[in-house]
DNA sequence: ACAAGCCATCGACGAATGTCTATGGGTCGT
DNA sequence: ACGACCCATAGACATTCGTCGATGGCTTGT
């Protein structure tokens, strides 16, 4: 005599082979990315990246139309991701590109800056 | 007679010559960069970008420990960027990488999804 | 010494974000 | 037709974020 079938269960998460993304990887790499998506931001970097040297952080409160104190936090924010470097002089703060950064990095940032939209 | 001068004043944005940097370029990729921005979502590219096919988003729900609605509106922000695209299949969704992207997008995703850290 | 300017930090506040539960529309097997 | 399942949307809520004004520490020219 035939055995009652269960009914027919659609399984979830049975369809496709889904490639394994290291979490790691991805939370790192996600934490570079938020840093960079903001406008503000953005721009900093960009600049940072075409000029190649230190620039005053002054110039950015000049350029772009937001307060001092909101620069500098884009600043710090950007220097947390271990993006830039910092060095006084003077009264002058002077941001430039890390120039340790991990080759995987700089060649995201150059894909970035310099690969159009 | 000496004219009386004026107190030296040290003007702001004046240090160093500043990269220009457009400003609808930084408003775009900054939007890309945010829908990038969050591991879970991050981790869902970076998935969809090395199956180089279509997968059911039930996979997603499966796999990452997240309620089935917050797997939809992450997948959704995904859409809106212009990422991926939606195909339906009896009552599985369907989602891969654009095939059209813009070949900057597609290098820049490349290089962050199989340049490593 | 003093005043002026650069800059970082603090505290505040509205907006945006990520997450959940609840719900409802589709689709399919029985 | 009914039940079960997939999925998207809506509403709610705590957290994070971007921005500002106020403040204080440094540095420098007078």
């Amino acid at each position: 005599m035939a055995i009652k079938e269960l009914p027919m269960v659609r399984q979830r998460g049975t369809c496709c082979a889904l490639p394994a993304v290291d979490a790691e990887w991805a939370e790192e790499r996600s934490g570079l990315l938020k840093v960079l998506g903001d406008p503000t931001r953005l721009t900093m970097l960009a600049a940072l990246w075409k000029a190649q040297q230190p620039i005053c952080i002054c110039d950015f409160t000049a350029d772009l139309e937001l307060s001092q104190p909101t620069i500098s936090h884009h600043m710090s924010k950007l220097k947390d991701a271990d993006l830039v470097e910092s060095e006084k002089d003077g009264i002058w703060m002077y941001y430039r590109l890390r120039r340790d950064l991990a080759p995987a990095t700089r060649r995201l940032l150059s894909q970035l800056v310099e690969g159009g939209s």
